[in-house]
Order: structure tokens, then C-alpha cells, then sequence
DNA sequence: AAAGTACCATTTGTCAGACAAATAGGAAAT
DNA sequence: ATTTCCTATTTGTCTGACAAATGGTACTTT
């Protein structure tokens, strides 16, 4: 009468052991750095074998919650998650949505310009000399006419991510990560007018200016300058980039040993159409 | 002379490929819900073992990139990210943060009172009706005296994850994930007083009045006072938790059949020893 | 005696083959 | 026609072994 129902298994034996240790390693029972027993001394414990056990050390090696090494000395230990690890990895799992359809750009887009805006509140504040440095020489490279675009992209990028730090809050550096990466692809694809460039260049430096004088409102009214040129230019590319889809697409599987890569169509169009919600 | 001193192997085999289906993930080749070989041609395609094969799947099954089902219609699958998922892995990645010491409780209450200030704004304008309905009902459960601590403080997550969702973005969703589980368990640390929950439900209700009058600044207001009231407690808390070490904890793992692992010393004083970082 | 070198022990990485478990489809029996 | 059983296919796990890396140790040489 009293049988279990539930309960029994549903995940395989890898994974439950995995799950385990990183519990552990969760409740602090595994501390950073230290040493978790040898393969074999866990296959033992958990009585299974090693290749069990393996595939259990993989998926925490997958998370970066551990780390290997061969060797008398070697063996596994428990990695120190670091910021800019999981700010990596949420970069990636944002990018990943877009890439399949499940979140919009003009959502991402609406995002980063409220985060950015607070960080212009807040940078206002905190900003160090340091940042106001960095964001100088950052300008001083946007203006300079040899810059690639895929350069010049890049710098724009060191400069909101300047813009973020300078906030001096770490948890809200974590949280526009995945904002500001996943439209970087976006950004790329177009392509900068000496003007806009200029343009560009004007606002990032009137965005300085306003910091350096601690304007939080002033920096916010850059930003917003900023952003209505941005979103002004994505719209132009986007219009442009309609109309040759005659890109054959490749067979999709083909993909034996090198010949991956190809187009990059990622639709731009349907990402594009993200509309405001009818109340 | 032209020998390549770079770019031999750096992270094994078992990595390279799951690299490299990642990256045809990433770029299409292949698609969602699409199988790809079985593991045996898989290891004949890249001329590895099988085991090697299914270590690279293990690290992409552990990013929920792929799924595997046994049977003849079995096989490996492309999943498809969704945003519960990928909003759970990032809930996840900051909790480690926190446990580690490397993310400050109160950087993240900044960064929660800045987003969720953000979404009284927003959510002033685009709350729908049925979003109201869910506020009212976990306003009324937290009004229940009968309702144990920890129910209680499932509600209040409920609440301001409602009011999040009442943005209508969700990409503004995804970035406060982080910042709004990972305060629960230090949330979930302190038992409410009666006068409190009643204090903490009359807060929630005036911020609920507010967005159905679509009065931003109003529900700006009530939040405010409510993070004053939270951060208040926890102070509270965390001077009282600072005495009583001697609770005892009960053992969180309890081995099932086999004898493995020994103590769990899960100091909880590490843990709730965050602080203000200084400038 | 000090320093360099070769060897060795330990641990993870990879390979090979085999069996077990799950699952869907088809064949056979009622 | 429906149910039941069998079978084929694919992943999950086990066993055993060898390869590669790496620090320590003992030996040799200066």
C-alpha cells in the first residue's frame, strides 16, 4: 500500500551526482580552491564507475564550477566563480536567445537604454578620474578616421561598458551584461558614415563632459541623443539589408569536418518587428 | 620556419568538439528540435572514441544547448533556449556569486531598487488587468496569519516578480533575474513579526493601487518605503543572527544508500558576513 | 656539496569493447 | 481490431587498459 510513485529516478545516475556536488559545493561543504577526492575515490563513494563519475565532473567543468589538471598535484578543485566569467556567460545565454528568436532587439534595446540611463545617475556620483580617462582615450579613437568599422564598433563598446563600471556597482554590471553584448552583432552590422561617426563621437563626449562635472541629468540627456541615433541608424541598415536576400542559403547539416561557417542571415528582419503591447 | 608555436590544443579533445557543435549551433547549420548523428557516427566524423563524443554532449547537455532520449527514435537534440531557462541559469550564476563572497548583499539591493524602480515606471503604463488580479490575490495570502515564514516570503517574490512581468519587456525580465532571487535566501533568513507583514502587505497594496491608477510616481513611492522597511529588517536580522550560533542545522544532504560524504559544515556565518563595499 | 638530469609515481585524458535500459515500431495472437 | 510480445535502435553505464602530463625523488656530474 505504501509503495513510492514518485521519487525514483529521472535523470540518470550522472547527473544526480553532479547535482550533489555542486550542492555541496553550494552549502560550502567543498570550499574554493580545495581539492575534491580522485576519480577513482569517487567512483567509489558514490558507487559507480569512473566514467559515471567523469561525466558528472564534466557538466560542473561545463558550469565553471571546478577545474582539472593532471599530475601528482593535480586532480580537481573547486573554482572561484569570478564577475566577468558569469558576466561571460550571461552574455552567451543572451546571445543565444536573440540568435533564436526568443527575445527582441527593440526589447534589448529599451533595456539597455534604461539601465545606461540609471548609470548615468549613478556614475554622476561614483565616476572616478580613472573612467573619465579611459572614456577620453576611447573618444580619441572613435575620431580617428582610419579606425575599421568592426574597430570603431568596438571602442563604442569599451565606452558603455566605461559608462557601467562607473556606476561602481557590481551586481548592476552583472545585470546590463547581457543588454549590452547581445546587441553588439546588431551594431556591427551596420555600418558608420564618417558623419555618423562624428555624431557618434560628439555625444560619447558629451556624455564625458557631464560626468566630469557630475550632471546626472545632463549625461542622461546625452544618452538619450545617443540612443535616438543608434536606433535611427539601425533602422536605415535594416532597410537596406532587405532587400538583398538573394544569398543562397547552404544545405543545413554538410557540416563534416572544417566547412562549417557561412552566411550569417540571421533574419533580421522578423527580430526587428517587436512592437509595443496593445493594453 | 614557419612552424606554428600557437594553436596546437590547448583544452582537450572532449572540448574542441563541443566547441565546434556549439558554434554550429550558434550559427545555424543546425536548427532547433533538429537530431543530429548517433554518437557512434558522430565519433567516426571527427575520428575520436565514443566516449570522448559523449563527454563534448555532457558539456552541452550541462547548457541546456542540447537533450539526449534513449530508443529508436532516440537520439541527441538541439534545445531550444527558453527564457524561464536561461532566467534560471543566471539566478543560479548569482546566487554561486553571493555564496562566494564575491557579489555584496547590498550591491544587489541597490541594483534591485534600481530595476524594480525602473518597472513601477514602466509598468505604470503597460500593467494589464490580470496582472493586478495576481497582485491582489498574493496581497490577500500575505494577509493570511496562518501563513508559515517561508510561505510568506514566497509570496513576496511572487509579487515583485509580477511586478516585473508587468514591464512587458522581457528582456528587462531576464536582467533582474539575478539580482531579485539571489536577495531571497538572506530575505528568507528573517522570520517577519506580525506588525511587519502587515507593514510589508500594506506597502505591496499601495504599490498595487498605484499602477492600477497608472500613477508611476506613486508606486516609485510605496517602493521606495518598502526596500527602507527590507533593508531595515535585514539589519535587524543580522545583528540578531550574529549571537545564537548554536542552532543546529539539520543535515541538508542525508545520503540515500550509500555511506559517502561525511560533514557538512555549512558555515552560515561566512555567508551572511557581506557588507558595504568601501570606495 | 650543489646543481642538473633522468626516472618514477600519481592523476586525469582517451580509447576499446561490451552489456543494460529504454523506447518505438512491427509482428503475432486473441 | 485490439492487445501483447518481440525486436531493433540508441543512449546509459561498466570494465579494463593505456597515454599524457607533472611534480617529486634519487642519482649523477661538476
Amino acid at each position: 500500500m505504501s509503495i513510492q510513485y514518485q521519487g525514483l529516478v529521472t535523470h540518470g545516475l550522472a547527473s544526480q551526482i553532479a547535482d550533489k556536488i555542486k550542492q555541496a559545493i553550494l552549502e560550502g561543504a567543498l570550499k574554493v580552491d580545495e581539492r575534491l577526492p580522485t576519480e577513482e575515490e569517487l567512483a567509489q563513494r558514490f558507487a559507480v564507475s569512473r566514467p559515471t563519475i567523469r561525466e558528472a565532473l564534466k557538466r560542473l567543468a561545463a558550469q565553471n564550477l571546478i577545474r582539472s589538471r593532471r599530475g601528482p598535484t593535480g586532480g580537481t578543485f573547486v573554482n572561484q566563480p569570478t564577475q566577468a566569467e558569469t558576466r561571460l556567460m550571461m552574455a552567451n545565454a543572451t546571445a543565444l536567445l536573440v540568435s533564436m528568436g526568443e527575445l527582441s532587439l527593440a526589447d534589448i534595446a529599451e533595456t539597455r537604454q534604461e539601465l545606461e540611463s540609471l548609470c548615468c545617475r549613478l556614475a554622476a556620483e561614483r565616476r572616478t578620474d580613472e573612467q573619465l580617462q579611459v572614456m577620453r582615450e576611447e573618444i580619441s579613437r572613435q575620431r580617428e578616421p582610419t579606425l575599421s568599422d568592426q574597430d570603431f564598433c568596438a571602442s563604442d563598446v569599451r565606452f558603455h561598458r566605461t559608462l557601467i563600471a562607473a556606476a561602481h556597482n557590481p551586481a548592476l554590471d552583472l545585470a546590463s551584461a547581457g543588454v549590452i553584448e547581445a546587441l553588439q552583432p546588431a551594431i556591427n552590422l551596420m555600418v558608420f558614415r564618417f558623419r555618423d561617426r562624428a555624431q557618434v563621437a560628439d555625444q560619447h563626449a558629451a556624455i564625458h563632459q557631464a560626468l566630469m562635472a557630475r550632471d546626472g541629468k545632463a549625461a542622461l540627456c546625452a544618452l538619450t541623443d545617443y540612443m535616438d541615433v543608434l536606433t535611427t541608424q539601425y533602422q536605415a541598415a535594416q532597410a537596406a539589408n532587405e532587400q538583398p536576400k538573394i544569398s543562397a542559403k547552404t544545405t543545413p547539416t554538410a557540416q563534416t569536418s572544417k566547412t562549417s561557417k557561412a552566411n550569417t542571415s540571421t533574419s533580421l528582419s522578423r527580430q526587428a518587428r517587436s512592437k509595443k503591447s496593445a493594453p
